[in-house]
DNA sequence: ATTATTTGGAATTTCGAAATTTTCCCTTAT
DNA sequence: ATAAGGGAAAATTTCGAAATTCCAAATAAT
């Protein structure tokens, strides 16, 4: 090990635990779908030893980010049409409900939040139009994509619904966004659509905010299953 | 079945189903809400050691039914008027949804289960009424209960669904019905809620389905409160 | 030629103990 | 008497290796 790897992997030691990591580097698709995780391979990437990488692995698994079968060991998943749909389904459930019960509980500082993410996202997304994404970018963009949408429900009051936001956001970021198909996107519907969610929000609207979001879902049905081939 | 292969479930139902009986005496309410888990100490009640107890303590904390701290160890959770709140709430919006799905896509054979699991309810339902339960009566009208709730969702063809709701319900139980409050409960409503709720899956209503639904948590609720001091 | 069995190697899981952190109690000083 | 500090005991986490299990290639049998 060179001496910049040993700092490297001291720096990872202190700034946090090999759960983190991993988790994220799952989510930015660092790892293929579908491959393999092997505790002992992957022990000195995370300077840890192979029993913490598996100890991180049984609490990814229990999330829904890595499957595990006994005595089988753990792989990524593989995204499928159905594990995609069933993803996006369940992510307008949660984000529906708690954008409902932040227009029944939010107040002022909710909206202004929310006003403010959506403020960001939108001048992001009007430089973007029409340029195709790189990954870098896309990245980024996703980054200001997810706390807009964290803002839509941080008024719920629900510990549960935001946790279970979390999770069910990163795991759609995983299966969809951060794969290739999207780099191509050039986002021509983003600004009208995260437009029409903060209205309806704003007008204290939760049907048609709960509609928002289902055609927010469609554009990326729509693109995925035009660029995919599963 | 061979000899080798009788032998070897019997050796992972022993070994490998740790996990299975934690949780199962964690939502009987077999371990006191707020109880301290420590591995060594429950190492010889389940027959493994520290480190498989751990384990399976990692598991259910991602899932919900334990909490851990870093450097801290493993409680069970200790019954809230939020906690209580935001699980029954949830366990609403992904019934609910379930059954809309259910409702959508299910067909006879989804019916003929459901009726089969509301009749054997209904009738043990019926014989009950008036009468205080006791602790193992409560346990077995609980899982006639939940062939029910399940039999309602699961033409849903989410396996997400399904999961979710498999761990909403247990938590439901281990802070709402196993907890003595629920032992001198008659079950007056009972049959009315059940039936309604089998009748508007059977109209293929949704949203009576979801109201029923709804107002059968409310009886929960009203009951809690009047007996739990929290 | 195809299917079944054996066997060697690799991977997963389990284990007991070491290392680190927390907790609790006792001492000391204000 | 109360609060702060120190130190021992207990508990949690980490670790390396042993034991078990799985996978696949090679051999044997139909």
């Amino acid at each position: 090990m060179t001496l910049a790897e040993e700092a490297d992997a001291a720096d990872r030691r202190k700034s946090g635990g090999v759960y983190e990591r991993l988790r994220e580097d799952i989510v930015a698709g660092l790892l293929a779908p579908g491959q393999k995780i092997k505790p002992k391979q992957y022990a000195p990437r995370y300077a840890a030893s192979a029993a913490a990488i598996r100890e991180a692995l049984l609490r990814l698994a229990a999330e829904g980010f890595v499957e595990s079968a006994p005595q089988r060991g753990f792989r990524t998943l593989k995204p499928s049409a159905e594990s995609v749909w069933e993803i996006a389904h369940f992510r307008i459930l949660i984000e529906s409900e708690g954008a409902r019960l932040s227009i029944l509980n939010g107040g002022v500082d909710w909206e202004a939040n929310l006003t403010a993410a959506h403020h960001r996202l939108s001048h992001l997304e009007a430089r973007m139009r029409g340029e195709a994404l790189n990954r870098e970018q896309l990245r980024y963009w996703s980054g200001c994509d997810q706390i807009f949408h964290v803002a839509l429900i941080a008024a719920c009051g629900s510990n549960r619904i935001l946790d279970q936001h979390r999770a069910i956001f990163d795991q759609f970021k995983q299966h969809v966004i951060v794969q290739d198909p999207l780099l191509g996107y050039r986002g021509e519907d983003l600004v009208e659509e995260h437009g029409a969610i903060l209205t309806a929000a704003l007008d204290r609207d939760p049907a048609a905010c709960a509609a928002a979001l289902r055609s927010h879902f469609e554009t990326y049905r729509r693109f995925s299953d035009a660029t995919m081939t599963w």
